[in-house]
DNA sequence: TTTACATGTAATAATATAAGTTACAGGTTG
DNA sequence: CAACCTGTAACTTATATTATTACATGTAAA
């Protein structure tokens, strides 16, 4: 099992806006780069929208960068996407037997260690913002043209 | 998306391992526990044998524990039942664009950024033990029975 | 206002994984 | 040998992801 990659494509999409930030990103564009298609680049931006990082609206060519850089954080994108909801990180088998003493009280024992692990998860994405990831990006392109 | 059950139900079997250590647990006493069927606790003891967790074998009924409780992390448990590849989980596009500058480097540049979120998601698994799964079990038990 | 084009969104299909179920081969004990 | 258990494969069902297609809606320029 491995999470959505609808969240690095999400981190792709906002790097991508910076670095042609010239340019016009229409979705056809962006799907490209990515090299999906068009409709899933735009279900994403529309995601990317509703969390306020990116502006994108019907009829206009191009999305934007709703933010600044250095303000959007990987946990930004990682909840904007929605590939995982709150404390859901891990599943848990349901209706455990409640005539079991493991089975009545397993759930409310592993509920809140997950949530621990979950957030040491999310922290850290919470400190690696976007910025970050073009700067590597662009360094990474320098040392490749030496 | 949530990381598969065997993770939660893996800890349930051992607990259940030590809690009811009087008796014989067998697959199909187990299945009753966990509220599913004998042929997937058996394969899930399967893989906490492969990982030396338990001790069970063919045509001898009930598994036991195979190391202290103390000894046996939650860490272990999750790379026993193999819910996630190491290294995988999160998902990251195939393919994208060598043509674009952020396409041919974005995979460099993200991997070990979630190599990191994924080493402190298993950090924080790592510092909890099946002892402690076991004790907060029974602590349960002892208040709801006041 | 009409034409061209982009976004938003739904519907569908293909693919992958998880989890439930059944069946049976093979091992162990009495 | 008989009863019982584990190991394992095959099949089914359910669910989520991703790709694909289609079209309604919005915008701007000719
Ligand atoms: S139901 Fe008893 S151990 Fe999970
Ligand atoms: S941004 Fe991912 S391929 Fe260019």
């Amino acid at each position: 099992m491995s999470i959505s990659t609808r969240f690095s494509v999400g981190i792709h999409i906002l790097s991508l806006l910076e670095v042609n930030k010239e340019g016009v990103n229409t979705s056809e564009f962006i799907a490209k780069s990515v090299n999906t298609n068009p409709a899933l680049i735009r279900k994403i931006t529309g995601m990317l929208r509703n969390a306020g990082l990116v502006n994108v609206r019907p009829g206009i060519a191009g999305a934007t960068l709703a933010k600044e850089l250095s303000d959007i954080t990987l946990l930004d994108v990682y909840q904007a996407v929605n590939v995982v909801q709150d404390k859901e990180l891990f599943g848990i088998h349901e209706q455990p037997n409640p005539a079991c003493t493991v089975g009545r009280n397993i759930q409310d024992t592993i509920g809140p260690i997950f949530s621990v692990a979950e957030l040491a998860l999310e922290k850290a994405l919470g400190v690696v913002t976007i910025e970050d990831v073009v700067k590597d990006i662009l360094e990474k392109e320098k040392f490749n043209n030496q």
